[in-house]
RNA sequence: GGGCGGUUGGCAGAGCGGUCAAAUGCAUGUGGCUGUAAACCACACGUCUUCGGACUGCGGAGGUUCGAAUCCUUCACCGCCCA
């Protein structure tokens, strides 16, 4: 049932339009994965996401994993049900957060904020160990018992443990987490293997190797020995210069299965999806739209005629500027979304300086119309030939 | 009429002889955010500046002191108490 077809291949790029079948439903990618960590996507109804015209969403294995816990997850007959959202979805397996709970990558600002979960890590080759800095008890991740928890998430993607390195990472410290997640990627193939019940999860494979060509070619050989499902460039948009993350592109995905849907961990603004798409990727997620929502920063497509091939295709609205004050245009009057139908810029300044939480609703609801609707014009693009 | 207490930058509120253009919070302004520790974070926030500083400044006026937001005198206003 779950599989993968490349409907039509650009002649000018490597750009593809796809279609990724799930039990939950065919997504046509390229697309774009709006993000809800915990089981939501912050501020928004899963009929909202519906009405947005989201294909798919992505939650956590790790954030889900603590709260509310596998066992509640079970109870309401997974993640679906309990969130009450029937697409797909893909679940991160928790790698991303060997990078981002790392005290050493954390902004030193952050340790002062006390947010629920402040965790530390240790990690070997057996996994992970996340720890409370509040109460000190201890997390701990495999590959095998990530896959474990995301099939009990009724996840339609499942993704294996992984380690993300950090930017700038010694070549050593790289050779290992790629070593590393290489492993952990044949230990999740074997026990997804032993769970027979898995075949409409599918898993992919997650490449590493950080700035380093030898270490990323290797990762890929290693990988996809392992023929899954589909396969992940991990390891970037981590800080490391944007020349260097499409130098890693350009090397990468030709090595990559062409069969096999080709996912960008993480990515990102939307001129670096449209370049992304032009190198051969299919999927994408990101917290920008979302996040940015909330912290005032709005995007809208530029000019009467918008070509995404163009750069400048877009605009940044940092919708709290004084300059909104009277403003009383709409952010975009050519956004269908429900926050462009109804409200003026004045009035959602005026929400987001009163703290009012429809402001953060509105801001993302618009903000998801407009990634959502830049995947539409990218694969309209292919689809036309112009990318 | 008398006795206390108070008056600090847009607001609240520290400071009580030099390290004070003045803590902190709020408000305001600008920016950042890339598999979400993020409705968060950073910076700015008297005026001018050749970015080295310069000038004005803690209710008003006057004084003491090398030096005052800080001590004294006096005036104004606010609060409480006594007549």
């Amino acid at each position: 049932m779950p599989g993968f077809e490349i409907l039509k291949k650009s002649k000018i790029s490597q750009a593809r339009l796809t279609e990724l079948k799930t039990l939950h439903g065919i997504i046509s990618g390229p697309f774009f994965m709006p993000i809800a960590t915990r089981g939501v996507v912050k501020n928004l109804t899963p009929q909202e996401l519906k009405d947005l015209g989201a294909q798919i969403i992505l939650g956590n294995t790790y954030h889900l994993m603590l709260r509310p816990g596998i066992e509640i997850i079970k109870k309401a007959n997974g993640l679906h049900k309990f969130m009450n959202w029937d697409g797909p979805i893909l679940t991160d397996s928790g790698g991303y957060q060997i990078f981002s709970l790392n005290s050493k990558n954390v902004p030193s600002s952050f340790s002062k904020t006390k947010e629920t979960n402040l965790f530390l890590i240790k990690i070997n080759d057996e996994g992970v160990w996340f720890q409370s800095e509040r109460d000190g008890q201890k997390e701990f991740l495999s590959p095998e018992k990530a896959l474990k928890i995301q099939i009990a998430l009724s996840s339609d993607i499942m993704m294996v443990l992984d380690e993300c390195a950090p930017y700038p990472c010694s070549y050593d410290y790289a050779k290992k987490a790629v070593e590393r997640t290489n492993n952990w990627a044949l230990r999740s193939k074997r026990a997804k293997k032993r769970l027979k019940s898995a075949i409409t999860n599918q898993l992919f494979g997650i490449i590493q190797g950080s700035v380093y060509k030898d270490l990323r070619l290797q990762s890929i050989k290693e990988i996809t020995k392992l023929n899954f499902d589909g396969y992940a460039i991990g390891g970037l948009a981590v800080g490391e210069p944007r020349k260097k993350m499409f130098e890693i592109l350009n090397y990468t995905i030709p090595f990559l299965p062409k069969n096999k849907p080709r996912y960008l961990m993480g990515v990102g603004n939307p001129e670096e999806i449209v370049e992304a798409v032009k190198k051969g990727v299919d999927m994408f997620d990101c917290v920008i739209p979302t996040r940015n929502a909330r912290h005032g920063l709005l995007y809208k497509f530029s000019g009467s005629k918008t070509k995404i091939e163009e750069s400048n295709f877009y605009e940044k609205i940092h919708i709290r500027n004084e300059k909104f004050k009277k403003d009383f245009s709409v952010i975009d009057k050519k956004c269908p979304c429900y926050t462009c139908q109804n409200h003026s810029r004045a009035y959602l300044r005026y929400l987001f300086m009163l703290n009012e939480p429809l402001a953060l609703r509105l801001a993302t609801i618009h903000n998801l119309a407009f990634y959502l609707e830049l995947m539409k014009k990218i694969r309209e693009a292919i689809k036309e030939g112009f990318i």
